[in-house]
RNA sequence: UCCUCGGUAGCUCAAUGGUAGAGCGGCCGGCUGUUAACCGGCGGGUUGUAGGUUCGAAUCCUGCCCGAGGAGCCA
């Protein structure tokens, strides 16, 4: 009896009679024989259609089925290097489940504000299917090796009560009549929850209201934010450098048939894993003045510099010790020159700049309040923060590490948007 | 917010002040090995928008709208 399976199981089950679900995704007519590429979500496979071989009204279906109507497909899989991937069945019966209207994409080039606008067709497409799958696959190696490093997952809320660092990055919404904000880092929550459980990470979407319009750019992404008690900076940096190294070689390893469709060189991935060159801030703004970038001392990255960094090494790269007064209030300051804080980037290699930013935050009270003082910040709004260093208050480190452009640094993408099924972006939040 | 480029058929584009076109997709017909097939036929337009210059504007000028790339911004 004919079993259903899915397309990317198909070269098990060669010779066996099988059952397709699944759309039709592109076809070729040649009159009395039929080539029906039907992909199901795991695949594409081509279903051979041959008058004479299955039933009238099947062939008729065959004859008038069009693109991405939803079609059932049985028939033998046998393989055959004239079909694309291999594979392909040997249809012995065929029948649609809903013939779809003429459908917009066509499989040749389009703009990217018409593909946008079909976004929720347009996932359907091998190349944005590929994407999406790495995308799952580099969660689920994230989460992965964060579990079996010891790190809980605690994730913190995306509703917050505060506009911790001025309202202008920030999405404001009605909280019953009171104001409230979606999340742009779950950091400082991270950290009372790191007191509590040694280490954790929270893993969710973040929301920030820039008007960055730039392909590195969503106005609402997903973060991962591990965060660890005891622990100080060079600890942080080598997390960071094993959680890439595990989510790139993991992602290489399970998804080579994705990667393959992106087209994507894995050889320079091949080269992530540790240790990642460490650049002292100093040091990095000595190098990129003599590449021709220049950059004065105390003044933070802008993209060129991020590109020069990522185009002169072959790893990612984490710089360390930034000035002081370019980072959060909260960072620790280097003990030995307190205008540096213990703050750490992570700048991927090939053009994809920053996809980790961190460090080792204020542990001691005083400091901290003064801090927020010469920050101009609220203390009131802090005072559960505050407490953190009133209770127990210990060196702790973290970071947060950007999914989307790490999702689109692992696939070679030029673009951002594509690495989330429905991008937000400045001037789009449809569909 | 700034800079640069763009907006013509469903899509991708051409027409460089003088009759708005092609390819693709769609529809009809043909083909037993196609790979974004091929061959023949058929439909498809308020040239983003509002003004201006001109005998005549898709084309030149101005405002506005929309988009793209970049900058700034970005724990």
């Amino acid at each position: 009896m004919a079993l259903p399976i899915r397309i990317c199981d198909a070269a098990k089950h060669v010779g066996d009679e099988v059952i397709l679900r699944g759309w039709l995704y592109g076809r070729t007519d040649k009159g009395r024989l039929q080539f029906l590429l039907v992909r199901d979500g795991t695949g594409v496979m081509q279903a051979v259609v041959l008058e004479g071989s299955v039933p009238p009204e099947a062939f008729a279906a065959a004859r008038r089925v069009s693109q991405e109507s939803s079609l059932i497909v049985c028939g033998m899989v046998r393989q055959d290097r004239r079909a694309p991937g291999g594979y392909e069945l040997a249809v012995s019966n065929l029948e649609i489940v809903q013939l779809a209207q003429e459908y917009p994409i066509q499989p040749k080039e389009h703009g990217v504000d018409f593909l946008m606008d079909w976004r929720h067709l347009w996932i359907r497409s091998p190349r944005q299917a590929a994407i999406l799958r790495v995308r799952a696959h580099i969660i689920r190696a994230i989460r992965n090796w964060l579990d079996e490093h010891g790190f809980v997952n605690a994730d913190t809320p995306i509703i917050t009560p505060s506009a911790c660092e001025g309202t202008t990055t920030l999405f404001p919404i009605d909280y019953f009549g009171a104001p409230a904000y979606l999340t742009q880092s779950g950091q400082l929550y991270n950290e009372a929850t790191a007191m509590a459980l040694g280490k954790v990470y929270a893993f969710g979407p973040t929301f920030r209201a820039e008007k960055s319009k730039t392909r590195r750019h969503l106005t609402e992404f997903w973060m991962v934010e591990p965060e660890m008690a005891y622990a100080d900076l060079e600890e942080n940096m080598r997390v960071a450098e094993e959680l890439v190294s595990h989510v790139v070689q993991s992602t290489l390893q399970h998804c080579q048939r994705e990667l393959q469709e992106l087209e994507r060189d894995t050889k320079p991935l091949e080269r992530v894993c540790p240790p990642f060159p460490r650049l002292h801030y100093d040091e990095a703004v000595r190098l990129l003045n003599e590449w021709g970038v220049p950059l004065e001392w105390g003044d933070d990255f802008g993209a060129p510099h991020e590109t020069a960094i990522g185009e002169h090494f072959d790893k990612p790269v984490l710089v360390h010790r930034y000035p002081a007064k370019v980072k959060a209030f909260y960072m620790q300051p280097d003990p030995d020159r307190p205008e540096l804080s213990l703050s750490v980037d992570m700048i991927a290699p090939e053009g994809y700049g920053e996809i980790v930013g961190g460090g080792q935050r204020i542990h001691d009270l005083a400091l901290l309040e003064r801090r927020l003082q010469e920050h101009g910040l609220p203390r009131e709004a802090y005072e559960w923060y505050l407490d953190l260093r009133r209770y127990g208050s210990v060196p702790h480190s973290g970071f947060g590490l950007g999914l989307e452009r790490t999702v689109a640094w692992i696939c070679g993408l030029q673009h951002i948007r594509e690495t989330i099924p429905f991008p937000r972006t400045l001037g789009r939040v449809w569909p």
